[in-house]
DNA sequence: TTATATAACTAACAGCGTTAGTCTGTCAAC
DNA sequence: GTTGACAGACTAACGCTGTTAGTTATATAA
């Protein structure tokens, strides 16, 4: 009955750290009650609902991908800065597997958090991409596939898909990525992808 | 009390209706039940479980994508194979969001099903890829790379990520695949992916 | 006609998120 | 120092989820 000091950001931190400890699927309003020892319903004193904690937790994950994306670009510009960004992207997918879940199912937030949550994760990107001197529809356009390329690579490696053939997963990584460089340079120099 | 001709079958398909037209989040055994005209428990006398059942589904909507894409590149070589299958791919997670969301969590099947399930969804793939004079490593890392930037977009495409930027998504996926198809090039005329 | 297997049923359990209503410890005002 | 109010804990309960056990009725094979 005595008030145990616990705060909605207590219960952000306990949420968060049980993510990261156990999956996003061990998250359950009994066992995060259960770690800040205090019944289930005492929760909801501290938040509105698991909706509106998720989204919490979303958010900060958020802001912690793209903190991981710019310092890696940080002092760096162009291929280089890219390549650094996709290999910190990797690392935080692979270091916090939870978190980087909730930052792909941003798809059942409110529209204005999700908005947020994606500029947050797509703005390290653009500022590596201002360094080429595309105008802005074609940066949007390369930001997409550069995206496309990273997560769909870390999802289907996450799902196991690559489980299933014998070559090396860091390799193909490292394809992918000068795939996209080239397709970029070929853009920038021969304007072959122009007029479309 | 009277048998109702429902086999294991005929819950399969109900269950492949009601995600076709309300979506995964719709799935229950309460509601799969109430479509069938039956009480709950009874779903049991077929199935054996949620997740087996799950496991057919993805085998089906593996089957169903799989044929989708062998449709596409029939009669089509390299290139203009390859623009089929991706166009055919999208057209898929488009029409039919949910069981392509099916397909997609393929991570928490038992090893055997999901290697099915993934060996079928990317035999079109090395099948288009099979043109190009490619070694069967490099298949494989070109397959990744191709299936990875599919899979991305439409994720992300889904996810709504695509919806805060003012830039045709269209446009965006053809620069994708050309993208994708420079690359390839560049690494057989060029070689310069060699020795990696 | 009888026996057996199939497939329906009801009742129940443990888990989930969530709400309503209650009690109590802490802090501010008089 | 006593009183009042609020914050934060509690218990009890609801409807949902998947699932199991045990029972009953029907259809089919002997």
């Amino acid at each position: 009955m005595a008030q145990k000091g616990i705060s909605r950001e207590t219960v952000l931190r306990k949420a968060i750290e049980l993510i990261e400890r156990n999956g996003t699927a061990a998250l359950s309003m009994r066992e995060l009650a259960e770690a800040l020892e205090i019944r289930t319903p005492s929760l909801y004193n501290h938040v509105k609902s698991m909706g509106e904690l998720y989204a919490d937790i979303s958010r900060y994950a958020a802001e912690e991908l793209r903190q991981a994306q710019l310092a890696a670009i940080k002092g760096k510009s162009r291929d280089e800065a890219l390549g650094a960004l996709a290999s910190a992207y990797r690392r935080f997918a692979k270091e916090h597997t939870g978190l980087y879940k909730v930052t792909v199912s941003l798809s059942d937030l409110r529209d204005d958090a999700s908005g947020q949550a994606a500029a947050a994760i797509a703005e390290p990107i653009f500022l590596a991409l201002s360094k080429y001197g595309l105008d802005e529809e074609q940066m949007i356009h390369w930001q997409r596939i550069l995206r496309s390329i990273i997560h769909g690579f870390l999802t289907q490696e996450e799902a196991g898909f690559f489980r299933h053939y014998p070559a090396s997963v860091e390799v193909s990584y490292q394809m992918a990525l000068r795939c996209f460089l080239s397709g970029l340079h070929a853009e920038i120099e021969g304007g072959q992808y122009e007029g479309q």
